[in-house]
DNA sequence: TTGTTATGGGAAACCGGTGTCATTTGCAAG
DNA sequence: CTTGCAAATGACACCGGTTTCCCATAACAA
């Protein structure tokens, strides 16, 4: 019985994962330099090897350049496991999600990847089910047991405060992508969502739509409240009235997006336009109008958000707003071994990305 | 001039990391348990405690049970970095990739989170240049560096054995996954592309179609090949003959779809039907077709491969071949930690998978 | 010349586990 | 009541780095 709780945090993996584990020989010709083997042939003590490889202390430069040498002859690397042992800390980053879209995870990564190139950090992916209950202890322990040297936080998640709150505590750097600003440059990476929805729906308005639809994000996400706002407000400001019925549900699933498109079919008149908060809603707007014989962009204009592969896949392509997300990425990955790495200090990496509207052609003037 | 080199192998980062690391006090409340703290509480040696944690040796039921008790009060789990040390390999899983299908990626990463999940085990990713002559440099660092546990390798670099035997050589595990089946389960997960090819094809003939279109895979891709070879079986099975101006090249990307999808509507006459290779390069002869006006699929079928998404949010949707990629990735991951889990020891995993053929709009019989 | 600092560099403990091997204990057979 | 053998446990070195602390030497000031 006690390991039916012990499992989770003492797996059985690793119980045999000892028993069968490699055999003495600690391998033939692999056997790596350590430490103490450049210490040995630079007839110096492995202290100031390690001083040499962290640049700490102050040695003779005759002392480090024959260290040097002999590093680079053999090709020494530090063993990653040891100093993590010894630092207390590894040199890991993690990428914590929930169930965003699938690209622009991969994107993310993309862009962290590229931070951490020639880095000695790793990317760890850990992606949680934030609808259950220890969501939060999943991801403490994560974060506790393999020490990460910091994470990434992706929306939805990264809007929970109790994740930031987790990651200072147990002293583990982060960084929230997100879509509104928090007043903390240091651990947010965000985009203007909010300027460019307002742009896309200008957009609309400036051709002569009217009657525009809005398929929003599902409630309790901060971008979906964001981009709403943006486009309330740029209807506001054209002195354009949105009753309620031109705003569907979504859930940023192209699913959603079809049932809430066939809401909004259903109005007289119907909407000479849509903005669905996200480009796979988009893409369920579009499908449902060619299944309505419905017309894109002749009698309906359809912009999404997100410059998702599928927004430029489809026919006609979708107009949409392309988020920045890796660079973003990049951006975020600095943010957390920026102070790690040698990379000019002062150059603070940026925390606001611009989101651009991309014209594509499923949006077009309304028939009249 | 040392460090231009050097800080490949030792980076930058972890100069300043040490440098700037954390203060003195291990930290304030955050001090786990060590397995020290445990023997001490339990009033045994640190061994013993050991050897309840890896389920190793024999000991008393009353010892072992005093000392569960105790870990499980103090909440205590072990060092992964000390353990890592101590055993010489890391819990890291790698997934190595070159620049397949980001769909595919995510799925595979899903399914080997899903093997992974509640174990302690970790999933560290890496993106590589396949056209780099460093790539297999790379790889190694990584592998040695990290002292990973084992590996997944993605297609299309899982088809180059060179990284296979780099892998042996480090003594590391891996898992190549791919549409051919080598003779060699332990390290292969494959999917039977051929059959399923083949189904497709006879699917379209069918129907009536007489002249078929291939758009292949980029030269040097296993899957490629196989997939072309079950495409030219199927035809000839039916005793129809391919003109080689039928087969038209692709590179498996959206665009490279649209170049072979023009090529074959210039022809006369014009195919019925075209089989791409994949999912992507369907989506673009579907959105070529659009751009022609050609209708799908009254004046042309399509079928394509990997049921990606994006072929269910195409109008009218793709039938294709549905490859059961996350089940793929979780048997991989199970391989790899398959002899380090408890999980029965004789249930090995399936080395080969079954895709199958997806029907949804985008097929019709010709028109005559 | 001597006293005082810097500065380069080493010895040893430590991080938190694991392996080896020796020792103690328990229990049955002689 | 030994002897015998296996099970149960502990001591200790080790994995490969880092840190603390301390010493030796050289440079500088008096």
């Amino acid at each position: 019985m006690l390991f039916a709780t012990f499992a989770v945090s003492i797996c059985n993996s690793c119980y045999a994962a000892h028993m069968k584990s490699v055999p003495k020989p600690r391998n033939k010709a692999a056997a790596k330099p350590t430490i103490n083997d450049i210490a040995r042939l630079a007839g110096v003590s492995k202290k100031t090897v390690s001083r040499v490889i962290n640049r700490s202390g102050s040695l003779h430069d005759d002392t480090r350049e024959k260290i040097e040498a002999v590093i680079r002859e053999t090709g020494y690397v530090p063993n990653p496991q040891a100093r993590a042992l010894a630092l207390g800390r590894n040199f890991l980053i993690g990428l914590v999600h929930d169930n965003p879209n699938a690209q622009m995870i991969l994107n993310m990564q993309q862009g962290i990847l590229e931070a951490l190139r020639d880095t000695d950090f790793e990317l760890v992916v850990r992606p949680v089910d934030r609808s259950s209950p220890d969501m939060l202890d999943d991801v403490r322990s994560f974060l506790v047991r393999q020490r990460l040297y910091g994470v990434v936080l992706l929306p939805p998640i990264s809007e929970i405060d109790a994740l930031a709150r987790l990651c200072e505590e147990v002293n583990c750097k982060y960084v929230r992508m997100g879509s509104s600003v928090l007043d903390d440059p240091d651990h947010m990476v965000a985009s203007n969502d909010r300027d460019a929805v307002i742009e896309a729906t200008r957009h609309l308005i400036a051709l002569g739509h009217r009657r525009i639809g809005l398929i929003s994000g599902p409630h309790g996400f901060n971008s979906a409240q964001v981009r709403r706002d943006g486009f309330e407000f740029a209807l506001a400001e054209a002195g354009i009235k949105l009753p309620r019925s031109l705003i569907a549900d979504g859930q940023y699933t192209f699913e959603s997006g079809i049932a809430a498109a066939e809401s909004l079919f259903d109005l007289q008149p119907r909407p000479t336009a849509i903005f669905a908060c996200n480009d796979e809603m988009a893409a369920g707007v579009l499908f449902a109008a060619r299944s309505r014989g419905i017309a894109v962009p002749e009698e309906l204009s359809i912009i999404g958000f997100d410059d998702t592969p599928i927004a430029a896949r489809v026919w006609p392509p979708l107009t949409t707003v392309r988020w920045p997300i890796v660079a973003m990425g990049r951006s975020a990955a600095l943010k957390i071994i920026g102070d790690a790495t040698s990379v000019s200090p002062e150059d603070q990496e940026p925390s606001t990305f611009v989101s651009t509207l991309v014209r594509r052609g499923s949006v077009a003037p309304p028939m009249k």
